[in-house]
DNA sequence: AGTATCATGTAAGAGGTTACATGATTTT
DNA sequence: AAAATCATGTAACCTCTTACATGATACT
C-alpha cells in the first residue's frame, strides 16, 4: 500500500525531506550546494513534484513557520508523513537490479548517500555488495563485447575502453567504501 | 543556417544515418547491438524523431528498396542530405563546454565514436584535449568540495570520492586515447 | 530609489514511455 | 497452424524545460 511508482526525482525529494523538513526553496539550495550542482531542478519541475508527493500523502505542508518577515506567499515547509517515511525506507531497501545498476549509477549513489543514519551498517554494506556484483557483471559483459568487437573500428573500441575504465573505477570504489564502513561503522571523532 | 537546436537523440540518429543509411528498425538493432543496449529507444520516440529530421530536411527517405518479400508497410531507408551531413559535422566540431562535459559525458563519448573517418585525426585529438581539460577542471572542483566537506557525513564524503574516482578514470582514459590516436593515426593491420 | 534575493507558482510546448494496432514473412 | 520476427506507426499520459508572473523584504 502506498508507493504507486514514484519517479526518481520524487524519491530523492522525499528522501531529502526525510533528512530535514524543507521548503521548495530550501531544496533548491540543497541541490545547488551539492557537488557542482550537477542537477538544478527548475521551479516547474520542483513545485509540481512536491504537490504530487503531498497529494499522495507522503509529505505534509506545515504552512505556518514564518521566520520573522512576512512574505507574499507563505513558505510551505514539507515534512514526511509516516507513509512517507515508510515509502522512503522501502526505496532505500529495494533490491539492486543488475541491469539498472550501471545505467542508473548516479541514482544508486544518491540512494547510498541517503541511507546514512537510516539503515543499519549491515544493510548498507549488503547494498554495496549487491552493487559491486552488478558492476562486476556489467564489466564482464563489456569485456565480452570488447573481445568480440570489430577490430576495424578504433573509436568504438576506445569508447568501450572508456566504459570499462569507468566501471572498474566504480567497482574499486565499492571495495574502499565497504572497507571504510566495516572498519568503523559508527565512530564519532 | 539549418541546425535549429536538434536534441541529443536526434543528433545521434543523424550521426548513425550518416555512417550508414538505415531504416528505423535498423537503428533499433544498432542501438541494441551497442554495448549492452544501454539505451533502447522506443518506437514512440524513434519514428517521430526520424520524421522531425526528415521535416527539417536533414535526412531523406528512400521508400523503395524492398528486399525480396513485400511487407505490409514499406521500409523507409533514410539517408542524409547535404544539409544533414553539414549539421552532423558541425555538431561533431562543436566546442566542448566545460560545464556540460562531466554531466553529459556519455554524449561526448558518442560524439567521439561518431568522429571516426569523418574528422581529421588532429581534430579528434584536439577534441580529446578539450575534454581532458574540462574533466580536469571538474575533478579540481570536486576536490575543493571534498576539502570543504562536512566531516560528519561519511556517506556524502564517500559518494564524492566515487565521483572523483570515476572522473579520474575518464581523465586517464583521455590520455590513453590520445596516445593510441597519435601513435598510429591511420595504420591498417 | 533601485536592485537582488526570498519564495512560490502557472502556461505553453516539447519529448519520452507505455501500450496498442497492423499485417506480412519466417520459423517451429 | 501457431508463434515469433520484421517493420512501422498512433494515442494517451506524464513530466520536464523555458519563460513569465507576483510581491515582500534586504541591501546599496
Amino acid at each position: 500500500m502506498a508507493d504507486p511508482q514514484l519517479t526518481a526525482f520524487e524519491q530523492i525529494l522525499l528522501g531529502l525531506i526525510c533528512r530535514a523538513p524543507s521548503s521548495g526553496y530550501d531544496l533548491k539550495r540543497r541541490f545547488a550546494a551539492s557537488p557542482l550542482g550537477v542537477y538544478q531542478p527548475s521551479s516547474g519541475a520542483l513545485y509540481p513534484a512536491l504537490r504530487r508527493l503531498e497529494r499522495k500523502g507522503l509529505v505534509r505542508a506545515d504552512a505556518a513557520d514564518d521566520r520573522g518577515g512576512r512574505q507574499a506567499r507563505p513558505r510551505h515547509v514539507y515534512e514526511p508523513t509516516e507513509p512517507g517515511v515508510a515509502a522512503h525506507l522501502s526505496w532505500l531497501r529495494a533490491p539492486v537490479k543488475p541491469e539498472a545498476a550501471a545505467r542508473d549509477l548516479g541514482l544508486h549513489l544518491m540512494r547510498f548517500a541517503l541511507m546514512e543514519h537510516l539503515l543499519a551498517p549491515a544493510e548498507v554494506v549488503a547494498f554495496l555488495r549487491d552493487l559491486a556484483d552488478a558492476l562486476a557483471g556489467f564489466t564482464a559483459e563489456l569485456e565480452r563485447h570488447a573481445a568480440a568487437a570489430d577490430p576495424g573500428s578504433v573509436h568504438a573500441r576506445l569508447a568501450l575502453d572508456h566504459g570499462l575504465a569507468v566501471h572498474r573505477a566504480s567497482l574499486g570504489w565499492t571495495e574502499t567504501a565497504i572497507a571504510a564502513l566495516t572498519a568503523a561503522p559508527a565512530l564519532a571523532p
